[in-house]
DNA sequence: TAACTATCTTACTTTTAGGTAAGTTATTGC
DNA sequence: GCAATAACTTACCTAAAAGTAAGATAGTTA
């Protein structure tokens, strides 16, 4: 119940809804989030085994994040979420 | 989306699925709040027009909480976020 | 060789959340 | 007339969350 106590979880869990995404085209759609949080926001998220991240050894580097199978049985709690809250935006 | 933001409102929304209750026994449900952090996040609540609040004019007070319409509307999510977190109690 | 890239860390500071403890209220029962 | 009651409110303080800004990395391209 715990869980989505925090700000920025389900908002970078929502937008792996749909695809997998890297580190910063994710980041860049969470709009308002520093590049710290956004670090070690999806670091926690990892260790939670709600996304999985998976780097690629190139240069500059690539580092790709999507929803693990956990991560996956949120989505429907998660598109709820953003009905719910698109439905009369007070919040 | 941001709405649940907090450690403390979806945890009284959820004790107040099943019934209306009063002041004292809602906050001895949830575990750890202070009676600062009850008060304060209440009228919260109410502001945010998910729950309502009946005064009686008794000696000593009473007062009643109870899910609005708005926050009945929640009540599915509520439910799910709480099956979700006794799956297996990570976080 | 210097600049550029994407991703992340680290040190430092500010902001917000939260806790503790005391005080307020108005009636009832002793 | 004093204590007990339920539901706050307030003042003060600490702890946790989040922001800012700088720096590390190492190949690639100019």
């Amino acid at each position: 119940m715990g869980l989505i106590g925090t700000k920025w979880k389900p908002l970078i869990l929502f937008h792996l809804l749909d695809n997998n995404l890297r580190s910063g085209i994710l980041q860049r759609k969470i709009s308002g989030i520093s590049n710290k949080m956004f670090t070690q926001t999806v670091r926690e998220l990892e260790k939670d085994g709600l996304i999985t991240r998976k780097v690629f050894p190139v240069v500059p580097p690539k580092v790709e994040y999507g929803l693990s199978e956990r991560g996956r049985s949120l989505e429907l709690i998660l598109k709820s979420l953003d009905t719910w809250g698109e439905q009369d935006l007070l919040d």
